[in-house]
DNA sequence: TTGTAAGCGTTATCAC
DNA sequence: GTGATAACGCTTACAA
């Protein structure tokens, strides 16, 4: 693919960031309350309010008993430098950068997306900014992430992880300190919370309806067990499938990783094989889309020659040939549940907590449920 | 929905932050080479090995000539130390955070995210730190995140605006003069540079392919007109329609806003038309969704009875029943090609230069072709 | 009520 | 080569 480029004709944005005539000398110009070229500081402040430095700070911040016509002059003359403080500095100072990093495998992942928005929200409401970083499904990148940030001096951190050792990341996190919550992938026995899915009662939703429909020889789409979630899910697989006293064969236990492809290959696999699995269980939305893009090349129908049930509801979920049955949850709440516990943990120093975000069954016919009357 | 909490018994993460045994007493305790409670500065770093802070500084940061055992000394009581330079202090003094500031409608979109992430790849690769912002489709707030990102004097700014004024724009960015590059979302005049999709040539290819079909009732679900894409694209839809001699009907062209419900809305309404369109130009993948939607409740069969098109080809596009032609594009280098402009603009004064990403058609059953042979 | 001064942790400009 | 010293822009004791 080229681009096309087209160059525009300059544009003649002043920027004389390097001009000396602070506001060492208040020239007399004509038009002195327009936006100074160089970004106002508090001394400049102060100095047009005809007051101290420290006064300045207090007036803006409301801090300490000052007489009000010098506060209502700060202010003015705050307002007529378009003063903006330098979060810098202030943080440098406060040792406080109401900033908290983001650590996500993936943040093209609809998941991740998601989850990001309601943590935004719920942050910038409280008066944070997010610092994002993708650790790219890897353990050495998020390590960096984790570093950067750190160095950056957040105030908390939100994680998503992609499964590093806990030594690892006490050993990053440990010196400094810092609030963490995780979410979704979780770092057992540090940090000071974690919110998650419900994974366990989602499969355990997903093999009771398979169950009841006849199946047996049921397969599993695994996800990367390396992922705290994956490896709740598969290990749910096998208890769920073992409370109705059906061992699973091996042959359809596939783990793999999390995207399209991914399951498309583990489909193919699953679809050659001799005495294939009635039905299908995908670890994830990607994985079931995988593995309905497998069956369509096979000429396989589902649910009439598989099912198949997913775990994850995609926003498009009923208008896939066939719709899909699968277990639903709130992406953004997680997110915003997460961001929740953060700020508290921010603000006090609390116990640690873990909470679990719920699922709900939506059934579909990809599992082989009639359609209901109408919609 | 109710959360399942569990409070964690207590964890020990030492967090004497607080404690004042710095290194100001350099104790001979048994094992001086452990991370040190307080987080290492570089005076400690400094005295450990002997020197001044300036010589540390400059040992570290390779600069100006200096004994190579010197040096030497220095890196090695930082990495003892586990010594970590605080971003901070040194953007405060080098008025340089390395940071740029990334602002969208809404993160949570598929476009944005995959635009964030092919951002975030190259920024990093570029030694720059991501700070997100989500405008939630509102001036308002866009305004508010630029002026936040600001304050933290971030170095550049990618903006997918909402639909902001110039003015306002230049307001809140122009004193600063922060390099900014607009994508998808540009606002008109301003800024180093801008990245949009080739949205004329998207539609024509759109447009043109319905009349091959046939069609001369062509509605439009035009997006959000405050948006420059979406203005953008009715415009074209316009134009290439006149290219074809039709001119369009009124009741045929919706504007509503981006979200698969007001595809719906839009939908029923084109539905419920007495002389109804024969064919429909989503102008995203969202409206295509929600009208597929609108044709399902109504009973009505997508190609057979209309056709559809969509500006967007979503990842599950051939999933989908039917499956959906729609003009597709690489989201991700949009958001790769803006920040790679940013990086170059931060590094130097470039000219301001705007690109556009090509589009491709895809062919599928929606618009009444035939699946090919095989896939 | 307000001002003076110290300091957050760096880097840069000087001397030595 | 290396070390004082002065910023960067702010907050906050402590004085006045």
């Amino acid at each position: 693919m080229t681009l096309q480029e087209r160059v525009w004709q300059r544009r003649n944005r002043l920027r004389n960031r390097f001009s000396s005539l602070a506001a060492s000398e208040p020239r007399e110009s004509p038009a002195p309350d327009v936006a100074p070229r160089r970004k106002a500081t508090l001394a400049d402040v102060a100095e047009r309010a005809g007051v101290s430095t420290s006064t300045a700070s207090r007036a803006l911040n409301g801090h300490g008993g000052l007489a009000p016509a010098t506060r209502a002059a700060v202010q003015d003359a705050a307002a007529k430098l378009n003063f903006q403080p330098s979060a810098l500095a202030r943080s440098l100072r406060t040792q406080q950068t109401f900033t908290v990093g983001f650590v996500v495998p993936d943040v093209s992942s609809p998941f991740y997306a998601a989850a990001l928005k309601g943590a935004q929200g719920r942050l910038e409401q409280a008066g944070y900014r997010v610092m994002l970083m993708d650790a790219s499904l890897n353990v050495d990148r998020e390590l960096a992430a984790l570093e950067t940030l750190l160095s950056h001096q957040v105030d908390g951190l939100l994680v998503a992880s992609t499964g590093m050792p806990r030594a690892l990341f006490d050993g990053a996190v440990g010196a400094a300190a810092t609030p963490t919550i995780f979410f979704d992938g979780v770092v057992e026995g540090t940090g000071e919370g974690a919110v998650t899915l419900d994974n366990e009662g989602g499969i355990t939703l997903l093999v009771d309806h398979l169950v009841e429909h006849g199946h047996e020889r049921i397969a599993v789409l695994a996800g990367s067990q390396r992922e705290s979630a994956g490896a709740a899910r598969l290990r749910a697989f096998h208890t769920a499938m073992a409370a109705h006293g059906i061992s699973p064969v091996d042959r359809y236990v596939k783990v793999c990783d999390w995207e399209i492809a991914d399951g498309r290959r583990a489909g193919m696999e699953l679809l050659a094989d001799p005495k294939p699995a009635t039905a299908v269980l995908a670890s994830s939305a990607e994985l079931a889309l995988g593995f309905m893009s497998a069956a369509a090349t096979r000429g396989i129908r589902v649910p009439d020659d598989v099912a198949l049930v997913a775990f994850d509801d995609p926003y498009f979920g009923d208008l896939l040939e066939p719709p899909l049955t699968a277990v639903a949850y709130d992406a953004r709440e997680i997110g915003a549940t997460a961001a929740e516990l953060l700020v508290e943990a921010m603000r006090s120093e609390t116990i640690a907590v873990e909470v679990t975000v719920p699922v709900t069954l939506v059934r579909r016919r990809s599992c082989g449920c009639q359609p209901e009357a109408s919609r």
